[in-house]
DNA sequence: TTTTTACATTTGTATATACAAATATTGTAA
DNA sequence: TTACAATATTTGTATATACAAATGTAAAAA
């Protein structure tokens, strides 16, 4: 029962990580910097240094930075060394990188619609709440 | 609404993932190959070629021959070309093979448990169901 | 029979990820 | 002030994964 438990949720994780993968792969970028990019523009102008990322992002890796390395290629982002504290590093989404996630947002809707469709409202309240509290 | 259950599907597959991942480590193999060593013992003594491997496994992968090479190296596996049809190779699981995985289930329980304690048995019934209907 | 198509796996190569060690900066205690 | 510990990130290196092309085999069509 645990088994099948943990099994289902590893399966439904996977499957998730991997149709999205697919879809914003078309935009040219992966699940982990896409998601890197939304924690950016979540802090509304405010910069994010890269250990907050690392705690924020869904995907832990061990290696932000040349995740991060990655986007600043593409132009999505940009870094600064911090003035207050020059060990750390404070980085920027550019308009770039909004104009994507704008261009990214309307057809993940669609997406997200598509993957959650088996169930109705009820259900994926119910989902939300069962699985945060295995969070 | 629909992206919060998308985030939370991520980040509960992510974490099992890695806690999963952590816990296998420590005898020597990934999750991904740990998987492969449960399908075989599922076989029950008959073989299971590639595409089948491939197809159950929970984390697909599309290079199931180099993940089989490592389980080979270890020796918890055995390959041999089918005789009926020589494109096909068929994948055995050693006695070797075997006796990890029952050292690896026994700890494997206590993980499991403590991964889902948060949920009661009829929470834990209903999750299953909700996940299986998105997978 | 020969050719073509489909199937099953392998290999080459590029990219991603994991982990540990190294570097640089700051804060704290002697 | 100097030495030491803590913090934040980077770099080196090994391993894993993704993808496409190549290989070898079998089945089907001409």
């Amino acid at each position: 029962m645990n088994r099948d438990l943990v099994v289902t949720v590893l399966r439904a994780g996977n499957q998730f990580n991997e149709e999205l993968n697919q879809f914003v792969k078309t935009f040219g970028i992966s699940l982990p910097q896409f998601n890197v990019l939304r924690i950016l523009r979540g802090q509304k102008g405010e910069p994010a240094n890269l250990s907050t990322i690392n705690e924020r992002m869904i995907h832990k890796m061990s290696n932000t930075t040349r995740l991060v390395d990655k986007l600043i290629e593409k132009a999505l982002v940009q870094r600064r060394i911090c003035a207050q504290n020059r060990r750390k590093i404070e980085i920027f989404i550019t308009d770039a990188g909004l104009s994507l996630l704008k261009e990214i947002d309307h057809q993940l809707d669609q997406k997200e619609k598509q993957l959650t469709k088996q169930l109705n409202e009820k259900e994926k309240e119910k989902l939300i709440a069962l699985l945060s509290s295995l969070i």
